[in-house]
DNA sequence: ATCAAAATTTAGATAGGTCTAAAAATAAAT
DNA sequence: ATTTATTTTTAGACCTATCTAAATTTTGAT
């Protein structure tokens, strides 16, 4: 069975919607996604539950199915090798990339995915992080590094700690940084190593004590 | 504007085949070329014609409009690129090519191939001696010429073809011609325009029909 | 010039994807 | 517990691309 673009796109973003919490993706939040209206994604994911993608429940969201998890973790993994040849072999740069990968990623043969895979020496993170996952579906495990060695740019998430006082673990609840916690890394202040990131849409400073102690995902 | 895949390949079609002879492509050579029915063809062909894409007018045919035939051309040169790269870069074979880059070419995206261009070396045949037009939409000078058209006494050697049947590769290989193969031209027939090659010592007579499928080195 | 065959176009239907407006269900407030 | 607001689904419509079957035009033979 082939799916179409769209059918491809909806199963990517139910994925990466999924991810943030437990419960079923909600309507409106992939119609945001998707730029569409509520009423098309309800339509389609209708289509998608009875070619056995997703399960759906009226008014409970959706979740991918087995079937539906392997087809969006493959378009990931195109999406992302696809950005690998981009950025370091063709020289793009920065934002235009996402955009060409965001077609070249429906291309549809596996033939062409391994080639690209081996042309490109098996990446396992692409450019800005991310992780690729393989031919399987099975994403490397994470590398984590301290927050106080990541390079400056990256998205990343909290993997861990290193200090488990009281008034660490306050201190971050305070910032509303816990395990898995998405942020972007933005700047790194050479005078005192400092660091400022965007977590949750607001700008936050972190001393190097801070930093120094937490493990993020490289 | 912007062109769906099957508009493109509508367009690239009437494009090859407007080349065979120089009245308009019929709508049913169209039809077997897309593998698809008369009456598609008929509808597809209104539509191009109301996009100013192509001239038609009903039971004569269809021919390209300057607009129409710049994003042909544009349409070969990204397949024509992509093909390079499958074949030279990803290690490709053969066959498994066309396939994929009838769906690269779709891609949309200037700064895309004209990094790839780049990347390629701006390379002006594509592995199988298919000229590949510049941006600008211009082919490079044939530094090839048809054997049916090469002068008597050249030596010479296959740069291409200009029909890709089954049948007629079947037979190029039985006579032992294939990309590069080096040959003589000893003499050609005025009657019936058929040629004698002399081709690894042994003596060959080639059909004209034949003979102007074939791309040489001038 | 007439008739038959072939090519082409039209009519009507289906399927995918999308939209607006209205109805129904759920969640939040009072 | 009611009422109100929000979310989600349904109903009905539109556009693209395709098909089959029937009608029309052109081509080619007699
Ligand atoms: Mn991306
Ligand atoms: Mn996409
Ligand atoms: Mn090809
Ligand atoms: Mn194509």
């Amino acid at each position: 069975m082939s799916q179409s673009f769209t059918e491809e796109n909806y199963l990517k973003h139910i994925y990466k919607l999924s991810k943030k919490s437990d419960k079923g993706v909600s309507t409106n939040a992939l119609a945001e996604r998707l730029e569409t209206k509520a009423s098309s994604v309800t339509d389609m994911i209708k289509k998608l539950a009875a070619k056995k993608l997703v399960d759906y429940k009226k008014y409970q969201g959706v979740t991918l199915t087995k079937k539906g998890q392997k087809i969006a973790v493959d378009i990931i993994r195109k999406h992302r090798l696809w950005e690998v040849f981009l950025l370091e072999h063709l020289g793009f740069g920065g934002e235009e990339v996402h955009d060409v990968a965001e077609e070249l990623e429906h291309i549809n043969s596996a033939e062409l995915v391994e080639r690209l895979d081996k042309f490109l020496g098996y990446p396992k993170y692409d450019p800005h992080g991310g992780p690729i996952p393989d031919s399987e579906g099975i994403f490397p495990e994470p590398k984590r590094v301290k927050l106080d060695e990541l390079e400056v740019g990256r998205k990343t998430k909290v993997m861990g700690i290193t200090e488990h006082s009281d008034a660490f673990l306050l201190h971050l609840k305070k910032l509303g940084m816990e395990l898995g916690t998405d942020f972007h890394l933005k700047e790194r202040f050479d005078f005192d190593r400092s660091v400022e990131i965007e977590l949750n849409n607001k700008t936050i400073q972190l001393s190097h004590d801070v930093a120094k102690n937490i493990f993020v995902a490289h």
